[in-house]
DNA sequence: GGGCCCGCAGGG
DNA sequence: CCCTGCGGGCCC
């Protein structure tokens, strides 16, 4: 993002995924004050081993390069060190190569805040070539990055733990011959056939450090050359032998046989014509003039070039401030060639979900553990969000090739009939919504397909499209949840005076196409409930929810909001009132203003009846003693009644998948991780545990708490399902 | 109060 | 990707 903008101006809405980069600020580069300082830097990996006191007496006895440097005319410097042998690290790597100077420069050390103010000091700036990639050119790099060449390979006796050293290594293939990096020496062991040296390479600034490595090639161990401190300058001015890496191209071999498409054309892999292999600046691969579809006759001109995977489509890119480029199916929407001022941001008529349910799977059938019948919710998107009834806008949610899962009684239809333990339903499609929109007149038959299929599987009977079916034992049936919406209640006394209501488990009795009063004919459904928890509109129903404290459940923050425009629709209405004071009439208190407080006051004024466990699950919960500190949190949410549910499901959410957490693992370090969540992390080579980067060890034993994994298999029955 | 029509979620 | 839809807020 440029500054000065924000998430808005690129049009980001609601859940969108986006993906951001942190972007990096340039490290000031500098130059420490005391050359030695910064040679016994361990990262940089010199001073091999030796005790401070050892590399300060290096100081007066140098050679040119990297002595004292400012105490010398900078030109007799530059002079005596151009064309030394040098090894210099290659920064994106953290391995040292055989280089040449070529030239050496002094540039001011710029402070951090990029002031170009200088304090005095200086930083020299070594031009090296290295020797096997001319291509590369003249590089510029600082002296901790340059040193003098490595010439001496230790003995095998002279190795000794602590040391650091040069080593050959690979970090890909750690048994195949690498590039030459600095290490620490961790383990040094001998038996009659082997000798085994284990280092940790360090990278310097490139990464960290590879801990642990097996150094296969012991015999070519060197020694890193001390600044300064060289047996005369010869060392210094002859080429010493050449050190040997691995193969350039690990996939050839470096073969001049073979084809490969990874080290030349990507495309044919034929090593020839060089000098027409075109380089993706994105991903490096190469690619022959020729072998291009359409074929370039010539090199472009162009500074950078993108092999045709790599390629952006330039109209595709979102500049910044730009909006983002609508979608191909926004595009084709009947909106997209609207007129409409109209904010569609707000409110809760095109909101997406905030949250989702996890626990029950979508096509989950039955009752959703922790809503208990008489649960209320404000807006439709809740009932979405808790699981109970998915679609934002459709009355039946299913499968038509499985059967339906929940319905929503709206007084859509007005065949329906609805006497709380039996109501009819009417099927869906049949209407003409062309224009976008969600619902219309009946325009035509309805069929046997979709949602309409889904409900009628659930009927204890083989499936009928033409005639419908009766259940031969209609409890035998699927199970559906049904809700019903305070928009049903002009034909239908059971529906709830506001929002929606869970009213609990129906099963299809029969059903049948019939001539609905549009005169088309419509798929009709019988429903009986069939639920051991109590009716809503009954006695007992009642003093249920009395008890669990079951009160309308509003969106987050929808209350304040509202709250919010309210003030200020009366602080205009105030105004008008002062204007006209003879009116004197006292405002009726507004509806949000209704609803708000009992629903504010409920939890401290009605006592909830506390969740119930039952012996064995008590018994499992015990059980878990890894978790105790967890449990007895938990616990202590007992007396929210059913929203104990809600913590312990809080409790036990998995950190990486962001569900209940499945045949979890414990961890030493107290957290609970799904185990496939774990062994996709150790996949990654990632050891730690993903709650709090404790490190569990490359070869930690993944061990399913069983009396965890129980206990929330009760508490929450089918939610592995589909997992 | 009723018509209009939007984004969104979900199935196919 | 397309199709479907017993919501819901704003405007007339």
């Amino acid at each position: 993002m440029e500054d000065g903008h924000t998430i808005f101006d690129y049009n980001v809405g609601l859940n969108d995924i986006v993906q951001l980069l942190v972007r990096q600020t340039m490290p000031p580069v500098s130059l420490p004050k005391d050359k030695e300082g910064e040679l016994s830097d361990s990262d940089s990996g010199c001073g091999s081993g030796q005790s401070e006191s050892d590399k300060s007496s290096t100081h007066g006895e140098c050679e040119v390069l990297f002595s004292a440097i400012h105490e010398l005319p900078f030109i007799s410097l530059f002079r005596k060190m151009i064309n030394e042998f040098v090894d210099a690290r290659d920064l994106n790597m953290g391995a040292w190569f055989e280089a040449k100077i070529v030239n050496v420069s002094k540039t001011p050390k710029s402070s951090e805040e990029g002031s170009m103010e200088t304090d005095g000091e200086e930083e020299i700036r070594y031009h090296i070539k290295y020797e096997d990639y001319p291509e590369n050119g003249v590089v510029q790099l600082s002296a901790k990055d340059v040193r003098p060449r490595a010439r001496t390979v230790y003995q095998w006796h002279q190795l000794e733990q602590g040391m650091i050293v040069m080593v050959n290594y690979n970090p890909d293939e750690p048994k195949e011959r690498g590039y030459w990096y600095d290490a620490q020496i961790q383990r040094k062991r001998e038996t009659r056939t082997q000798r085994e040296i284990f280092g940790k390479i360090l990278l310097g600034d490139a990464g960290d450090s590879l801990n642990d490595c097996r150094i296969m090639f012991v015999n070519e161990i060197y020694k890193i050359e001390e600044p300064g401190n060289s047996d005369g300058s010869a060392a210094a001015s002859d080429s010493p032998l050449k050190r040997s890496n691995g193969p350039e191209c690990k996939h050839c071999k470096d073969d001049p046989k073979k084809n490969c498409r990874w080290c030349n054309c990507h495309i044919c892999g034929v090593k020839q014509d060089p000098d027409k292999q075109l380089l993706c600046d994105e991903c490096d691969m190469a690619f022959h003039t020729y072998c291009l579809n359409p074929p370039l006759t010539t090199i472009p001109d162009d500074e950078d070039w993108y092999c045709p995977e790599c390629r952006n489509d330039a109209s595709e890119v979102v500049l910044a401030g730009e909006k983002l480029k609508e979608s191909k199916k926004k595009a084709k929407m009947a909106s997209a060639s609207s007129s409409s001022q109209r904010d569609w941001g707000k409110g809760m008529a095109c909101v997406g979900r905030t949250k989702q349910c996890t626990i029950v799977p979508s096509n989950h059938y039955g009752p959703v553990p922790g809503v208990p019948v008489g649960t209320l919710w404000k807006f439709r998107v809740q009932v979405s969000e808790s699981g109970v009834h998915r679609p934002h806008v459709a009355g039946i949610h299913g499968r038509s090739n499985d059967g339906a899962y929940s319905l929503v009684l709206a007084g859509g239809y007005e065949d329906d009939v609805d006497d709380g333990n039996e109501f009819t339903y009417t099927g869906s499609g049949g209407r003409d919504l062309s224009g976008n929109k969600r619902t219309a007149e009946q325009s035509c038959d309805q069929k046997l397909t979709n949602m309409n299929r889904a409900l009628a599987l659930n009927c204890n009977a083989p499936v009928n499209e033409k005639d419908g079916a009766e259940a031969r034992d209609w409890k035998a049936g699927k199970p559906v949840r049904v809700v019903r919406s305070s928009k049903g209640r002009k034909h239908s006394r059971y529906c709830p005076e506001d929002g929606n209501r869970y009213d609990g488990i129906y099963k299809v009795v029969k059903y049948w196409p019939e001539k609905g009063k549009s005169g088309f004919l419509v798929w009709r459904y019988l429903l009986k409930r069939n639920d051991d928890e109590p009716a809503p509109w009954t006695r007992d129903g009642k003093e249920r929810i009395k008890k669990l404290g079951l009160t309308m459940q509003y969106p987050e923050g929808y209350l304040e909001a509202v709250a919010a425009k309210e003030k200020e629709k009366e602080n205009k209405n105030e105004e008008e009132m002062t204007e006209t004071p003879t009116k004197g009439k006292r405002k009726r208190k507004s509806q949000t203003e209704e609803k708000r407080s009992p629903s504010k006051n409920t939890p401290k004024k009605i006592k909830v009846e506390a969740y119930k466990l039952t012996k064995e699950q008590k018994a499992l919960i015990k059980e878990d003693e890894l978790n105790k500190k967890l449990w007895d949190e938990a616990m202590a949410s007992l007396s929210l009644g059913p929203r104990f549910l809600n913590k312990v499901e809080e409790i036990f959410l998995c950190i990486c998948c962001q569900e209940v957490v499945y045949q979890p693992v414990t961890t030493e370090c107290q957290h609970n991780v799904c185990r496939e969540c774990l062994q996709r992390s150790f996949k990654a080579e990632v050891y730690t545990c993903p709650a709090c980067r404790h490190d569990l060890g490359k070869n930690y034993q993944m061990t399913v708490n069983k009396a965890l994994q129980a206990i929330l298999t009760q508490l929450f029955p089918g939610y592995s399902s589909g997992r």
